[in-house]
DNA sequence: GTGGTCTAGACCACG
DNA sequence: GTGGTCTAGACCACT
């Protein structure tokens, strides 16, 4: 399990943490069920403070995408995959919701929007 | 000229503050040369501290929104709405951009974006 | 007599009128004894407030530029433009240290710096 | 890192913070990625409001030459030199051009200048 | 601990 | 009256 964390990056590290493990179980680098590295473990490889795993983690279990036990350890939580894509879901027609919103006040057509959209989505392939 | 200011919301009141005076200058409410309130009327009206609104003004102006002169006050500049176009823009490419790319990570496809984005962007009409 | 009020520019009003008034007598466009225009006539074609051309008229007296009496009015004094050669070489000089100063710490070469000079001289020709 | 502050200087705090900041990278004493002292540290240090070092670190933050992050503090960027570089090299071209300007209108002759200006520079030597 | 935001006062130069 | 600068407090999110 890799994380890479930019302090150039205006989103704060815990953030970047668990967006970062949301995206592995997605793409099934992490398995439901599956242990996530201790606290302690990530963060003396990460170079960050305990205290900022541990608010990583504990938002994590809060969305129900880990369980965490103490003693035992943390695990990808069985459902995990389903929070994550409603989650996307959700953000994505935030996204296009703005981004329609401020294209029509500024009077960039429809056709324009739709036209940046496909680019970008063929972009990243 | 009137701006709202929401204490529940997560954005500072100086940003507020400048958002809703770039988008008057955007629906033509402010016209170029056109005076805005002076930082104590302002502060006043919005029961906000001074410094808030010198933080605003000061943001505007050095994005080329306002001109501002001691012991005169503060106006609409010349380019400003060429300024807030282009930010719009620039905004609403990021946006796209986000959407496309959580979008393909959660094999959504360009279709379905397309017509979400269709759907919100005649929504608002 | 003609002087021009930018509101763009960030020196100040007063300083405006002074530092062409000085420059008219320089030019010869202003004689020594010649009378200039009244406090009131000034800053009314100006379109500016009397108290701002009154502190110009008092800073140009103060440095010997002119002379005021009650009730007679302002006139260049006697040597008006000797006062303006010192003042302009000595603001020469202090532009030239100050460059030749941040040159050298910048590792910019004297013969760059002169090459700079000699353009600039021959430009506003 | 030592800053010294004038209060008999015309120019603000912050400014003077900033440029001897700026002048610290140039000289080496601070290289990039250097830390620098936090906010509260450096307002103690200098005897001098925590808001004013704020507004200096929020400027040199805006112009590039720093990079700050909450609870981390704030660093030399990668590329302050550069920044620094530039920012020095417009400004003597503005000297230079000021000079040349004024000079010209008392006619002081180029050659007068140029000379000028070679004994400035090597003065400092 | 760090920086980001905000408040309620103050003095100054400029108009 | 205007904006520019500064002070001495405060609370917040983040490390």
């Amino acid at each position: 399990m890799e994380i890479i964390i930019s302090t150039n990056n205006n989103k704060p590290i815990y953030e970047q943490i668990t967006s970062q493990i949301k995206a592995m179980v997605m793409s099934g680098e992490l398995s439901q069920g599956e242990a996530i590295p201790s606290m302690r473990a990530l963060a003396k490889s990460l170079h960050v403070s305990v205290i900022t795993v541990q608010k990583a983690y504990e938002d994590l279990q809060r969305d129900g995408f880990i369980e965490t036990t103490v003693g035992r350890g943390s695990f990808i939580s069985a459902n995990s995959m389903d929070f994550y894509q409603e989650e996307q879901q959700r953000q994505t027609e935030q996204y296009l919701q703005q981004a329609a919103e401020i294209g029509r006040n500024c009077n960039i057509s429809l056709e324009k929007l739709i036209e940046l959209l496909t680019l970008f989505y063929q972009e990243d392939e």
